[in-house]
DNA sequence: CAGTATCCGCTGCGATACTG
DNA sequence: CAGTATCGCAGCGGATACTG
């Protein structure tokens, strides 16, 4: 495949533009799970499910599979009983693994920041309107 | 608020953890496409709702309020006649448009590849059940 | 202009049951 | 073990109408 000059650089501005559905899919908090524990190696489809608390096994599956369609993550089917099916980062998925790594690790490290912010804001806006502040401590 | 040594770090893995929240609000298509706007400097409303297609008014306030509430944007209010409010990034919110510029650089970047890889395994898909390549080729 | 409020269809997602 | 298939519903998100 030769590059078209004529064709402008992938703008995920676009609606139709493909990177749309690419952010779509990476943009993703399971992805960024995934992709950070399968940078240590192989895992097994039981052992990510239970790596990330929450996750059940149809969102699981559906992650894995978007994944390997886009190259990003390998499936590999071992022929034995029980039946043993090992994921792994393709290439192109170490490179998009670090990128998303940064992402948990900036979660990780401005957290306290960021509850500061959140705890405020919700004050200041429970003192404008004190019929509100009971919703505020409304479970999830 | 001081370090309590005995508290873990932050853990994303964990169900419970606050990260979660957090990263299910930043790891958002909407929210990389505003925040790599807002790293130009600061955006009015309409000009944000322009500038994304395919967001919905609805989506880009629900979007603008939780970043603000983490103190990730800004929000100015001009009083003048016709109202004006722009919305910019904060420090912190600085450090996090960088994390996810770099996503949005790797999706524009590697969509070629992963064009590819999806063409194929789309193709070996309909090759092992002909019945559905029909699927693969209808609208969205 | 920059929102809020309301309605509501669609689907994302969990729960459950079943298969190779 | 590693999935697929099916059901059911809460809530996401678009469309529309209204407000300061």
């Amino acid at each position: 495949m030769t590059i078209d000059p004529c064709r402008p650089a992938w703008n995920p501005y676009l609606a139709t533009c493909p990177t749309r559905q690419v952010l779509d899919c990476v943009a993703d908090k399971w992805t960024v799970l995934v992709l950070g524990l399968l940078r240590a190696g192989p895992w097994r489809f039981g052992q990510l499910r239970k790596g990330i608390e929450g996750l059940s096994q149809k969102m699981l599956t559906q992650t894995l599979r978007a994944l390997e369609r886009d190259g990003i993550v390998r499936r590999e089917v071992f022929a034995c009983s029980p039946p043993k099916v090992e994921y792994s980062l393709t290439p192109l998925g170490q490179s998009l693994a670090d990128t998303l790594d940064a992402l948990r690790l900036w979660a990780e490290r401005h957290m306290d920041e960021v509850i500061r912010h959140r705890d405020s804001y919700d004050e200041a806006a429970a003192q404008q309107d004190p019929a509100l502040a009971k919703l505020i401590w409304a479970p999830s």
